[in-house]
DNA sequence: AGTTTAGTGGTACGGTGTACGAATGTCAAG
DNA sequence: CTTGACATTCGTACACCGTACCACTAAACT
């Protein structure tokens, strides 16, 4: 019985149940143990949230960095994409979670992939927030695009002709998403930071 | 009683006393309503919470635009950013609703103003797409930062000496974040999404 | 042996969303 | 004037939630 198994049991369920059927009586249940233990390792729920956000940012970690900043970056950048792709609840997590070490792991080695540049310490911080900023954002729009939309209510829309834009875009045929949008946004991203 | 006002109820509780104090007793009291009487109007809290988040999203679209394509999805980025700003809850909201009208209405803006661009419609998808997950990246690490960090935790860990360049960075003195990051990005992502 | 400590968990309280069905008001047809 | 259909309101009840409080066992230390 440690903090840490408890975080583990706590993200299979997330994993297969979704994020919100995560609960102290349900964690418990899985681990065959009362309720009430689950508080002697873990502060309250949010406490224990907090771990399996943190078991998250671990996961984002590389394990070792390419020499060239740029595609350290970039490498980061895709892996933390990578755990959003696994664990699409993790962002309702970390809305309710305070950065914890793993964070600060993130943090330090995005500074290390930029160590050898010539930014100044402002320069190395604004852009590894930006390309953060970036990432999160990016899979904001892929967990909530997976929310059921209504579909029929769009095309109904649609065909009031109060959208004559949107009606141009996917009114023929339906149109896939660039694939390339992650690589593409970080890129420029990257390019940006010179000026 | 409509949908409108119950939304209004709701919206002014999250304002004031955060997403979480929002639910259907609450906002039913509010109104000197029986707490079933909402679900007259509202199908459930998942669209109660879709009707607020509508009304968010209108807060963000623009009444007039600009010309330049580059100026008025700068317009548009700051104004959604705003919206963050006002409504911290903003975000919990979103993870929980799909886009409502006012949510094609943003679309349709933005597809307006890179109507007498030479992008193809993949391209000017793309860059929408990519400047709106970044503006709400933005907005995730603001009210994310917002909840409350332990600062003894952190200056405990930078102690231990395991990261050497957070220290580097947060040890003298604190710094304070450009302010001017999330232009500076925007121009980025407006600039690179020639190539 | 006596006492402290680590660890477990049962019960209960005040909250949540909402299914169900009963009550009321409104209005058109008979 | 009555009757019935409908729109609208909402009280009660149920299952679930987080967790405060406290009783308990078993091991460790003195």
């Amino acid at each position: 019985m440690t903090r840490e198994k408890i975080a583990a049991a706590a993200l299979a369920i997330a994993d297969q149940e979704g994020f919100e059927a995560v609960s102290m009586r349900r964690v418990a249940q899985d681990l065959n143990v009362g309720t009430m233990s689950l508080y002697y390792y873990v502060k309250s729920k949010d406490d224990l949230i907090a771990v399996m956000d943190d078991a998250l940012m671990g996961e984002a970690l590389l394990p070792s960095l390419p020499r060239d900043w740029r595609r350290a970056m970039t490498e980061i950048a895709k892996r933390t994409h990578a755990v959003f792709g696994r664990h699409p609840w993790a962002l309702a997590a970390m809305l309710s979670a305070p950065p914890g070490i793993n964070a600060m792991r993130h943090m330090e080695q995005c500074l290390e992939a930029l160590a050898e540049t010539r930014m100044t310490v402002k320069q190395k911080i604004t852009l590894l927030t930006m390309i953060d900023d970036f990432v999160f954002g990016h899979a904001l729009r892929e967990t909530a695009s997976d929310a059921a939309i209504d579909i029929e209510f769009g095309a109904a829309q649609l065909a009031t002709g109060n959208f004559p834009r949107l009606k141009e875009v996917f009114g023929g045929g339906r149109i896939d998403a660039d694939k390339n949008r992650f690589a593409r946004g970080l890129r420029a991203l990257l390019e940006g930071s010179r000026t």
